[in-house]
DNA sequence: GAATTTAAGACAATCGATTGCATAATAATA
DNA sequence: TATTATTATGCAATCGATTGTCTTAAATTC
């Protein structure tokens, strides 16, 4: 009954060769014939043979272990792009390892540091909110292993990222409320370090201007842009009676926040204002009206980063060009930004 | 510009020592003196030294990485579990691997051996909707290395386990419906064979018993419980025409279907019928009205889930017992449950 | 049939850190 | 002072798989 974990050493003792004639026969390689491959792989089925990854990974070198990082695992967005990584990396027998920054820059090198000495094969990554420099992740390009970025990407690096088209998002949405009416267009937007941020204001602002609508920097609210962030932007509005009839926010919680409030100061949602978010979080469509936004792809977004990562991994040559997926992001239209 | 990596052997170069010196020096091993200690610390600085895990956990046997498995990482119950467990491990400098079943029993099988075959050093696992047999994780404890299941768990394995109090939150769910007047009360469950599904029925007709309500088998509804699935049994039950003045749903997606189509329906809720679900999803509090609901505690399930586990990775003793944590869950009482 | 390829494995070093046992140097004890 | 303990390291094996080089025997070529 003792279980003792079969080694190649054991199947190569049963069979009278070394255990390189194991390995290699395990691995397929063409130096061993096939009659010995046959009795390998029968033995090892047999002694019910599992290899250790961790030997392999100290002698080769790769640990088949993808290091993730993102803000935080629990929000949908994250959660899905994981979700989308792990399924691709799994089908190719590599495991993921997760590690949050909660948007601090501290974690986030600490991360990288940690993912590292776990000797991963490799780093996808979402960068923080507050991260200041990318010493971190120059880091690990010096070291030759493989980067990729998606949505939060930092153009100063010089590495692979898949985004969606920020502005093409911002600009269908904005786009479409004034295609229903509206006219004076609110944006809730956050730090202009964040490149998304930045691109979503720069369709707002474009899809302003190609219909005739002057730019007016007193409507672009800047904030953190969670629920209670959109909640005292608009009570701020309404107290220092800003007149306008439609609100694009850059993320869905804050238009979460701002429709509860005009809601509860009484005004009808999408005859009188009308609201568009971004992000399509699950919530959106629960709501009453449900919520136009922006969906980000997220699911494809995991599958097609990994796929990134992978092509770089197995790329050998030696500096494979920075490669930019830039995804198209999808409208959905919903009862909040309909023409009356 | 070269930069190797440095190993404990160019630190012992460097010192004139060997590297089972500097391995316990770094090690903090007691047989080593302050003063080589100092010095090895600070030649290892200067390197900038980092140690190589790989190495490590091959010696060692202990590769600092936990095995996490559950149905699906986008499940914002179970990505924040996992958000809690991420936190302590890191914390301790541990390392969590993800791997998603889908609810498949196959999948879940695959990544017990995957999660295995990557030696790490224990596994944290929820288990999927059609697993029926258990052997796999007694595989995991057969390698004498810790197990610990969070939510659904299963009877069958004497195994460390977190879960909620489910029979409380629906009793208490119930009972609250109860007292807001209800008296004929739907209840959406799933199948028996998982325990959180049978705990929570059970609560619900414990509670009607105590409250003096004979319990209707006719009125306990069986689905996979997402939204689509409570649309239709309450599509079913309003063309047949069953009465009835509230549904508590095991799943807040289920409830959130059943409460559109009233809606659709042009039923007031709470007014005429009153709604429970349970879960807390965010989208809960988002709704109109917002649906009443039991907090599942997910982030500090994950964390009790963790140090259950580290707890068992350094108890030495051979046979730990198997330890039961019941978090106590908590009633949200929103609008779609109120008294008129 | 002798010379040269080729095929199939064996041998041994290696990846980097850990650890049981041995040893040298020093301190404590008789 | 001789003897025993103690302290601080060194030595070498080990974890399990991989891989460059070497060897042997069979196959091919002329």
């Amino acid at each position: 009954m003792k279980k003792e974990k079969a080694t190649i050493h054991d199947i190569a003792e049963k069979l009278n060769v070394t255990a390189s004639t194991v390995s290699r026969a395990l691995n397929d390689n063409p130096r061993i014939s096939e009659a010995t491959k046959k009795k390998v792989l029968k033995v090892a089925k047999q002694l019910n043979y599992q290899p250790n990854h961790i030997a392999s990974a100290l002698r080769s070198g790769k640990s088949r272990l993808i290091g993730v990082i993102v803000p935080t695992a629990n929000r949908n967005f994250f959660s899905s792009v994981i979700r989308g990584i792990e399924e691709i990396a799994t089908n190719l027998n590599y495991r993921i390892v997760i590690s949050q920054s909660y948007d601090e820059f501290e974690k986030e090198v600490q991360n990288v540091e940690a993912l590292l000495n776990a000797q991963v094969d490799g780093v996808i990554a979402s960068i923080g909110k507050t991260t200041e420099n990318i010493e971190h992740f120059e880091k690990i390009m010096k070291k030759g292993i493989p980067l990729v970025l998606f949505d939060r990407v930092s153009n100063d690096l010089e590495v692979s990222q898949v985004v969606i088209d920020d502005f093409l998002g911002a600009y269908q949405t904005v786009d479409h409320l004034i295609k229903n009416g509206a006219k004076r267009i609110i944006h809730f937007s956050s730090s202009q370090r964040i490149n998304i941020y930045k691109e979503r204001k720069r369709g707002y602002e474009e899809a302003l201007k190609d219909n005739g609508i002057e730019v007016d920097p007193a409507l672009i609210l800047y904030s953190n842009m969670q629920l209670e962030d959109g909640r005292k932007l608009i009570e701020d509005l309404l107290k220092k009676d800003v007149k306008f009839d439609a609100v694009f926010s850059a993320s869905d919680y804050a238009i979460m926040g701002a429709m509860q409030v005009l809601k509860e100061h009484g005004y009808k949602i999408p005859q009188q204002i009308k609201l568009a978010g971004f992000g399509n979080e699950p919530f959106t469509s629960f709501t009453e009206p449900t919520i136009t936004t922006v969906d980000q792809k997220s699911i494809p977004m995991g599958k097609i980063t990994a796929e990134t990562f992978f092509e770089l991994l197995n790329d050998k040559k030696t500096d494979p060009m920075a490669k930019k997926t830039i995804l198209k992001p999808e409208l959905i239209i919903r009862g909040s930004s309909q023409k009356n």
